[in-house]
DNA sequence: CTTGACTCCGTACCATGGTACAGGCTTCAC
DNA sequence: GTGAAGCCTGTACCATGGTACGGAGTCAAG
């Protein structure tokens, strides 16, 4: 049996963590390495270094956000936004307004493209030579509606 | 001067083209080259490809795209959209579908980011110990709420 | 008819975000 | 206590999406 599988969700290898967040094990690595996760410690009295779920939770936030267009240096400032009311609560709100700003900036766009989608769908079934026919042409008569 | 100014607006140099769209030369090249963009032809006798304004809006668009998490493979794919009567409807709108269910969940992914920065900024000012301290807690507590 | 800004074509190089070993060590199950 | 699976460290390699350059041609203003 592989090791760390007898302590499962609470702690584990990195491979455990891996599998449970869908990356390869060089990936945790290599977000280590680029300072998104902090590394466990090495029990000092030998074996392997231990993950908790929270890493999970990490990676997983990581991959959507990438997906979402963050690049991993933008992924590093989100997650480094942490309200710690004993320092300086103004700088933190004011970059996550940013952030906010960003998002929601992002979400508007992609609306407009789900809006041509969906123009292009009901476009499609009955109508002659005379209907938009492509994405871009959709997304140019949403700006004319507007 | 530099040439191709004069026909400004309905047809460029590739220079002019990449001016308007806020990207290099080499940036539209490469779009070619991968086929996101077509290339003009030369003009048989002499001369520089002359670019127009759809490209720019093209390029825009893909530009676009990228931000919001798409890989030019996947913006191949959208801007191949183009509902044409004639040939096979049922398959562009079977795709336009999918990638609608691709944006709406991007969005759905992106309002829930966006919650939880609200939540950070909300959480800052004024309270003590309890209140939730980083994007990873807001977006649990969320995940909780719903 | 020259000169400066630009195009064209090809190739080389680069940053980001991984992915893949190689060689050695740890654990667990038998 | 041995073998297989998995960890650790380090280095090398890879795909994507550009970016930079060298050398030659073109254009148009002076």
């Amino acid at each position: 049996m592989p090791p760390g599988d007898a302590l499962k969700r609470h702690a584990m290898t990195i491979g455990g963590a891996a599998r449970e967040a869908g990356v390869g094990v060089e990936t945790i690595r290599y977000y280590e390495r680029k300072g998104l996760i902090d590394r466990p410690l090495k029990p000092a009295f030998g074996g392997y270094r231990l993950y908790d779920h929270a890493v999970v939770r990490r990676v997983r936030f990581i991959r959507q956000a990438q997906e979402l267009g963050f690049s991993l240096k933008e992924i590093v400032e989100l997650l480094s936004l942490k309200t710690d009311p004993r320092i300086d609560c103004g700088d933190v709100r004011d970059r996550a307004n940013a952030k906010l700003g960003e998002v929601k900036g992002k979400i508007e766009r992609l609306e407009r493209i789900a809006r041509a989608l969906e123009g292009l769908v009901a476009a499609c079934p009955g109508s002659g030579a005379l209907s938009n026919c492509s994405i871009l042409e959709e997304l140019d008569s949403a700006d004319k509606d507007a």
